[in-house]
DNA sequence: TCCAAAAACGAATGGCATTCGTTAAGTAGT
DNA sequence: ACTACTTAACGAATGCCATTCGTTTTTGGA
């Protein structure tokens, strides 16, 4: 029978690894925020020291990469091989997105930390590229429409985390008349579809984006004569 | 003849006022960066102990906000009033990245906590909503125009913060070889151009999802029979 | 069987934001 | 001019944080 603690020594069976930690980092900041996670924290729902932690990981930014790949891991670019360009970038922008969408909570921590060089995102950016590519967008083009699109993704990943309503002080605000019922007629709107005002944003100015990539795909390739698959 | 010290006790002349502190925040944040800013180092830039700031400013989130402030100070909306929307609203873009671009140290910390109710950002949204609407756009279309456009300007702007070059490890990865590829085409013509890779991202993608707006907007101005004004 | 590596603990370090009490200087009222 | 209040600085202390290091115990391979 334990008594509810653990002394010094190494332990008859581990406590932890890797895996253990990251998951429970991510459940962890899903529970209290970006801004109430900590190492401590972590250490004490794993019912561990901080410092065992260190054996396994080398710091919290170790983690946060952790976490990160678990949050990334169901983006799948896979719809390139299946799909003309224009359907295939829109389901992968609507997969990134969903992916965040699922943990609000870690975009804080993980938009603004530099992408990790996991093999993973290498993968996906070369199947992402290839597809383009593949499409006949010419070859100084492809990397700047990847950046720009996921800059997108990821903005609209922060607007997640931003309250629900734009701004709305008292019944109206004198300051902004306009702009105060242009919210509400988008709030009715998102009523009567029944999907949240975020999410109408992004399908607006997704299909906005893509539809402006589209005609310049045609003009691009209609001058050059050039004639591709897709 | 001052012994570099002061004592105890409210000083002759005042240090401190909160237009002082948000602006060596500012400074003090383009030099060190996100992860080096603390009150701690703020005060001894500003040669007072840490708690005398408190007199003057709520915490560290007041400060911050105060510095978000005086980073977006120079984006003017006053374009809409001059210019048709299309081109109002890149002018706005440009303005709006260019003014986080100045300051991309700061990103990281302003990018995630809420925007502020500041009356400024609320003009802002007011001009902006209020020259959509009178160029013909439909009242439950303007805000989440808007909200995306944003999006994508912050992502940008996030963009900014991340290594000049996206990947390129070995001389070539050999996991990635289009990509790789692609990466060098787009830093050829960045190099050519003498512009930086991710100012040439911005502009395609901005660009493009113009693009796609002023179709949408034809289509729906055609479909409705409206005529509006420009 | 012995020994190095692994994996836990516990203590300590230095940094952080913030609070509180103290002190001294301006300011307003009598 | 004396008093009382407010302002704005300091200094000390609190409680959190990430991280490091030394210690202890167990495991697994030679």
């Amino acid at each position: 029978m334990s008594t509810g603690f653990r002394r010094s020594g190494r332990p008859t069976t581990p406590m932890l690894d890797r895996e253990i930690i990251v998951r429970s980092a991510l459940d962890l900041i899903d529970d209290v925020g970006a801004k109430g996670f900590s190492v401590n924290l972590l250490a004490q729902r794993l019912r561990v020291r901080p410092s065992s932690l260190y054996n396994h990981v080398k710091g919290k930014d170790d983690i946060l990469a952790g976490v990160r790949e678990l949050v990334a891991a169901p983006i799948d670019a896979g719809v390139f091989d299946n799909l003309p360009w224009d359907e295939a970038l829109m389901s992968w922008a609507r997969l990134y997105r969903a992916a965040f969408a699922a943990h609000p909570q870690t975009i804080p921590l993980l938009a603004t930390q530099p992408l990790p060089g996991a093999h993973s995102t290498v993968r996906m950016y070369e199947t992402v590229a290839s597809g383009l590519e593949r499409a006949g967008w010419p070859a100084d083009t492809v990397v700047p429409l990847i950046v720009g699109i996921e800059s997108f993704i990821l903005g609209s990943a922060l607007d997640l985390t931003a309250p629900p309503t734009m701004l709305d002080p008292g019944p109206d605000s004198p300051q902004a008349p306009r702009f105060t019922a242009l919210v509400h007629a988008r709030d009715e709107v998102s009523a009567a579809e029944g999907r949240p005002a975020a999410d109408l944003a992004f399908e607006f100015s997704l299909t906005a984006l893509v539809d402006g990539l589209r005609a310049r795909l045609a003009e691009q390739t209609a001058a050059s004569g050039d004639s591709r698959v897709r």
